[in-house]
RNA sequence: GCGCGGAUGGUGGAAUUGGUAGACACGAGAGACUUAAAAUCUCUUGGCCUCACGGUCGUGCGGGUUCAAUUCCCGCUCUGCGCACCA
């Protein structure tokens, strides 16, 4: 019997793979294809780690798999070169950084292949490669032709260390994302790519794409659509406008003051000469301060007064202007209409700075236990609602109805133009007597609330307005109660009013009495708004905006968060940027006979700080004639976001070699979309970069669809034993290579990567769970040479050798589809513990062998190798790749009996075991014949009596 | 703060459509083989009660719907991730 040998086997097998170019494929049209990818991996001097490795046994899981099912599958592999890590590494080695570049990929592409990861090497492509680049810059002209490339002078994220521009991507918390030194902001002309304008079209797809619900939502939020209005305030005594964007046009009646960014073209303008020193001061500032330190201390309002005032065009009232940092130039118009009684920022800027709040939204609150009714009568009434404070021990007075079941507060109707506080103590003393009181406090808030008024029988639409007064003496008058006004009084402790009812306002006058802020940023009924009185928010938005537009005041307006694609990057290893600077014909595009721009070799790549990259000091490269005119121009010397690079690699792919065209659309409609993207990084940046390109290519006739990756596979991270991110400085790192090489092997590394818990989650490395696969690994093999060596053919248990069979295939199966690995590879385990249980039978030969070649089958997916050499051993000659994948019937997995549970009372009381056709009444009756059920049950009789086909039957007593 | 997930034995996890909770594996315990150890094999393994048969509790917490809830609904707690002054 021959030993388990992983170190063995498995390079004997990579290597006739590799002969044979058993995965290097071409277009079959007769064939189904199947476009599997992981994202392409930057390959580091430190070699490939554990979510590499995790990453790719998950490509080639699903590729082996639907290679077996006879599908063309195209699994290809590249190299994301271009970037900072080898661009440092050159500067402190003085190495160039595509000498540096192609060690690295040399010593991943071993790894790969050591993993036995069945990628077709033909296709191989490396992004800073001028075959390459050459049309990332081909497709930098398209977009420039296209109007979806410009330059834009801008202040700009600037890493001090890297001394490079990053997008709004690579500043994580106010760091570089490379380096983690702390970003600062510098005002710089750049490029940039339009991809706000593909924002709805890109936005529109995500409802449709089979892709995790974190991902979508993640992609949804950074494009951050918000649909509002653009309002126009004219300048008090100057002839100019303000343009603000708001969500929120019902509020424009609350807007009590303007605040525009510092940035904003108007700030200091604005600044009247009282003000002038404070307003440059803040400004200058706020300027320095990156955003992140401004957004750092978000409760903490600054601003300063300009001492102009612009008018309120609804009310037309003068409202004053400041300026504060905490609205941003970027977003809307980089000025606001600042509304404190229904913005939580506004709020606190208000309150800081003592400038006027006023109530135009009253949120609306429908009583749930009275509910309007139906068919009754709508009245609408303003009402005061009074809390009163006993004299001494501190209870509320509250009425308790006798005719129903009501527990509240003095109210009463408000007559019109009548003072609320008139009203108040009018109708304190007309209910209770009470005259000697004392004015609290007002409740900021005006509520409306609709509810079934019982006691009139009419249903009420009414405005609250609460007041709360402090009682002096227990004197009382005479009362002049109304019929109806059937209740007594109460002393309530202020623990005991959440109990009160029906209040319908009182979770907002329990948090105003907690001391807490009670503005309502929600929706609700306009208030104190003019002819929009009474609406709705919702209506009064649409409303509000079509009066503004009919005085030609204001629009509706889209807005979004996202922001166009900063590209430009002062740095030497990257493409660069195929753009010719002419002084009389400006910014010119390289024609496509000219790509590519190489790079070219310099001696020193580091940048100088100066705002460039180490290209422009090479003089020869950078003076060049104009493609139009042939005068004197330069190159432009910034080159290209790596995100440029790998925004497009999936369709290189398809047809890496072409030297024509970047690819041939008929090639690449054949191929892609890619049918499953793998990978657990770049929720945003790089997956929604490669999704806006893509739908320019369709754009521009290039592909025929719109969205490059049909399924995204978003896997969790590998953990190290701890429990925390591995890293070097904590010295817990795990090497696959090294597992490998322990003597576990590659197929023992990838089954247990895919065992380790459902792919989406995170995972812990556990040395002692790849010892346990390894032991399963071992079980396959040992089970497979007991059977080649055993001699007799014995009649065993064949029915339940193939029952066992056809289950495992069936799971198998199904939960590869389901991306459950997991539980594909326990279906496995158990298949196998199942044949060692059967095994002492003895084997019977044939029925063996047909069990055990389906065992080294449906295992390939995960351990190929060992698939591979019991298949050859088993006595194919045929490459497990190339044989059909087993099928399973239906009818040897059945049984002739099936299990029953009986439950009485929910609880699980017998299992009956009964031939497969036993009729209803048949089970039944023996249900409640089994004797521990009769125990249960005893001599009642059972009100319900379930039965669920083949499954169970319910006694309930 | 907002959004999106998650919570099941000592551990990772399973239960796919509301129907036997804990598959499979790790760990632990016992035994076999062995001079011994490793390896391998066999058995046990959620808590509590019980010699046993069996009972009882149990899927983060509190309610609800249902004959039946890890699964559906409402309200919380904790936790991971993403975004974060976006008007």
């Amino acid at each position: 019997m021959k030993r388990y040998n992983p170190s063995e086997i498995e390079p004997k097998w990579q290597a006739i793979w590799e002969k044979q170019h058993v995965n290097e494929v071409t277009i079959d049209k007769a064939k189904p294809k199947i476009y599997v990818s992981g994202m392409f991996p930057y390959p580091s001097g430190a070699g490939m780690h554990t979510g590499h490795a995790f990453s790719y046994s998950i490509v080639d899981a699903l590729s082996r798999f639907h290679r077996q099912h006879g599908r063309n599958v195209l699994n290809p592999m590249g190299w994301d070169t271009f970037g900072l890590p080898a661009e440092n590494y050159a500067i402190k080695t003085n190495t160039a950084p595509a000498v540096v570049t192609a060690e690295n990929i040399a010593n991943f592409k071993k790894q790969f292949k050591r993993m036995g990861v069945s990628i077709d090497w033909s296709r191989e492509i490396n992004t800073s490669d001028p075959e390459y680049y050459r049309w990332t810059q081909w497709i930098f002209t398209k977009l420039f032709e296209r109007g979806l490339a410009y330059q834009k002078e801008s202040l700009q994220w600037w890493c001090p260390v890297d001394k490079t521009v990053l997008a709004n991507e690579q500043v994580e918390g106010g760091h570089c994302w490379r380096c983690g030194s702390m970003v600062e902001k510098k005002s710089m002309k750049q490029w940039f790519f339009k991809i706000t304008e593909y924002a709805d079209a890109l936005l529109e797809e995500i409802p449709d794409l089979d892709w995790p619900q974190k991902i979508k939502t993640a992609q949804t939020n950074w494009i951050g659509r918000s649909l509002g209005a653009e309002v126009e305030f004219k300048l008090d005594g100057r002839n100019d406008v303000i343009t603000v964007f708001t969500t929120r046009p019902d509020t424009l009646f609350g807007a009590s003051f303007l605040v525009l960014a510092p940035e904003h073209q108007l700030s200091r303008q604005l600044a009247i000469s009282e003000f002038k020193e404070s307003v440059d001061e803040y400004i200058d500032v706020s300027i320095k301060k990156s955003e992140i330190e401004r957004s750092n201390d978000t409760k903490d309002k600054t601003g300063v007064f300009t001492g102009s005032y612009a008018i309120n065009p609804a009310t037309g009232d003068k409202i004053p202007i400041w300026i504060a940092d905490y609205v941003l130039n970027g977003y809307g118009t980089g000025a606001i209409m600042a509304v404190p009684a229904h913005d939580e920022r506004d709020n606190a800027f208000a309150e800081k700075f003592n400038l006027p709040i006023i109530q135009v939204i009253a949120p609306s609150i429908l009583d749930q236990e009275n509910p309007p009714q139906d068919g009754k009568k709508d009245t609408d009434r303003n009402v005061v609602m009074c809390l009163i404070k006993h004299p001494t021990d501190g209870t509320y007075l509250t009425l308790r109805w006798n005719k129903f079941d009501w527990h509240n507060f003095v109210m009463g109707g408000i007559e019109d133009g009548e003072d609320l506080e008139v009203a108040a103590r009018r109708e304190i003393q007309e209910e209770t007597g009470y005259t000697d009181l004392e004015l609290v406090d007002e409740l900021p808030t005006v509520m409306n609330s609709k509810f079934y008024a019982a006691h009139k029988d009419v249903n009420r639409n009414i405005l609250t307005r609460v007041i709360s007064f402090q009682l002096k003496s227990l004197a009382k008058v005479e009362t002049k109660r109304e019929e109806h006004e059937d209740f007594k009084e109460e002393w309530t402790k202020e623990v005991d009013l959440p109990l009160l009812k029906p209040v319908a306002e009182l979770p907002h006058i329990l948090r105003w009495l907690g001391g807490e802020n009670v503005m309502h940023s929600g929706e609700g009924i306009l208030i104190n708004s003019g002819s929009f009185d009474g609406k709705s928010t919702s209506d009064a938005r649409e409303e509000i905006v079509a009066w503004l537009e009919q005085q030609g005041t204001g629009r509706s307006k889209v807005s979004y968060k996202m922001r166009d694609w900063l590209i430009s990057r002062q740095r030497y290893w990257g493409a660069p940027i195929p753009i010719i600077h002419c002084d009389k014909h400006g910014a010119v595009a390289v024609p496509e006979d000219q790509l590519p721009v190489i790079l070219p070799e310099v001696k020193d790549f580091a940048p100088k700080g100066d705002g460039k990259s180490a290209l422009a000091s090479v003089d020869e490269w950078v003076n060049t004639t104009c493609p139009t005119c042939g005068g004197p121009a330069k190159r432009e010397t910034d080159t290209m976001d790596g995100y440029a690079c790998s925004s497009w690699y999936l369709l290189r792919y398809a047809d890496p070699k072409n030297n024509q065209q970047a690819w041939n659309p008929e090639v690449v409609n054949y191929w892609a979309p890619v049918d499953y993207y793998v990978g657990g990084d770049h929720a945003v940046a790089h997956l929604l970069y490669v999704r806006f390109w893509t739908h320019v290519f369709k754009d521009m006739g290039l592909t025929d669809f719109k969205e490059p990756v049909k399924k995204l596979i978003y896997h969790g991270y590998i953990n190290a034993e701890d429990g925390t991110k591995m890293s070097k400085s904590k010295g817990n790192v795990i090497d696959p290579l090294d597992v490998i090489e322990q003597g576990y092997g590659a197929d023992a590394l990838r089954t247990y990567l895919l065992f380790m818990g459902p792919i989406e989650l995170d995972a812990a490395w556990d040395s002692r769970g790849i010892a346990g696969i390894y032991r399963f690994l071992n079980r396959v093999w040992v089970l497979a040479q007991e059977y080649q060596d055993s001699t007799k053919d014995f009649e065993g248990n064949d029915t339940a050798v193939r029952r066992a069979q056809h289950k495992a295939i069936r799971k198998v199966t199904e939960d590869i589809n389901r991306l459950s690995f997991n539980t594909a590879i326990s279906t496995l385990m158990e298949y196998t513990n199942e044949l060692y249980k059967l095994k002492v039978d003895g084997f019977s030969k044939a029925v063996w062998l047909e069990a055990l070649q389906a065992m080294a089958q449906l295992i390939a997916p995960f351990a190929p190798h060992l698939s591979e050499e019991l298949n050859n051993q088993l006595g194919r000659s045929e490459l497990v790749q190339n044989l059909p994948w087993p099928v399973w019937d239906d009818k040897l997995i059945s049984e002739q009996t099936m299990t029953v549970i009986v439950q009485v009372n929910g609880k699980l009381r017998a299992k009956l075991v009964v031939a497969k056709d036993t009729d209803e009444a048949t089970i039944k009756q023996l249900a409640l014949e089994d004797e521990h059920v009769a125990s249960f049950v005893g001599d009642k009789k059972p009100s319900k009596l379930i039965y669920v086909t083949g499954k169970l039957v319910s006694i309930v007593v």
